[in-house]
DNA sequence: GCGACAGTATCAAAGCTTTGATAGTTCTCA
DNA sequence: TGAGAACTATCAAAGCTTTGATACTGTCGC
């Protein structure tokens, strides 16, 4: 193949993300969520009342995979789904006391990763990083275009 | 929540990964493979005869998430499972014709959105990027094991 | 008003990943 | 020799993600 194993950038956004997921998936397992399941509840405690789509679109995710993640949530009574008033078919997505709780001792966790991230480099080397991991998700995009 | 999601460097990583995942799946599409399987095939042409366990390190997975993959690409008729000489209980994995076949369109397209990658940064900031990336691992890992 | 369009919600199928558990094999060391 | 550790393989359950398809609702332009 005409490219090198060790020059495909690719494969360390893969490895450090997957590091990420694994050690932020523990972080929240304690307070019996996954990771899918405490960003939407992160969304939802910034913006109550969010349609299912909304919180798709702010998590990245598809709308059909977060109406699996909110099916789970509700099941565990995390959040709860209302009708809206006037567009009678959107479901208004809110945070239960529970919700809240768990996001609370979930946030408490995951918030340690991301501070052992920021720890780990210097200011500069913050910016760098996501400016860096900015213009790589450009150029991905324009090349998936090209397709 | 004591820190803002705008200084969590996790999301950025996240969401370059996704945009990653979701080219490399497009392109990978139109040979029939999935990423994972991708990733399999590829490790697999480097080093045949491979056992499922050592293809799960190879590919940072696990051998349970491997186990499904190997079945999926079994059926597809793209690989070939036999039980290794001596170690009897040990099974050989090796590409047949017709993976090779997927494995070679697939990377044509893989690699053009790794070499996309690659021509968004100067040979420096690729560089860069990799060590940041590799010093964020380490902080990950710490973090981690500290939980 | 009415049709086209966009947004929302949901079902279904296929596939990946994780944790947890079970079982057989090989190797090492006491 | 035999116990224990390490490795391999696999089943099962739960959950996430994707693509594809269906259906309902609201808005906008004609």
């Amino acid at each position: 193949m005409s490219m090198p194993a060790s020059e495909r950038l690719g494969l360390d956004i893969k490895r450090t993300e997957q590091e990420l997921m694994s050690a932020k998936n523990a972080a929240v397992r304690a307070a019996g969520l996954t990771v899918p399941q405490y960003a939407a509840l992160y969304a939802l405690d910034g913006n109550p009342g969010m349609s299912a789509a909304a919180l798709a679109r702010a998590c990245l995710v598809t709308p059909q995979a977060m109406t699996v993640v909110l099916r789970n949530l509700e099941e565990h009574a995390l959040i709860e789904r209302t009708p809206h008033e006037w567009h009678r078919h959107i479901k208004e997505v809110r945070l239960t006391a529970a919700g809240r709780g768990a996001l609370t001792a979930a946030d408490e966790r995951a918030v340690t990763v991301e501070r052992a991230i920021a720890a780990a480099l210097t200011a500069d080397e913050r910016d760098t990083l996501r400016d860096l991991l900015k213009r790589v998700g450009v150029a991905i995009g324009e090349a998936a275009g090209k397709l």
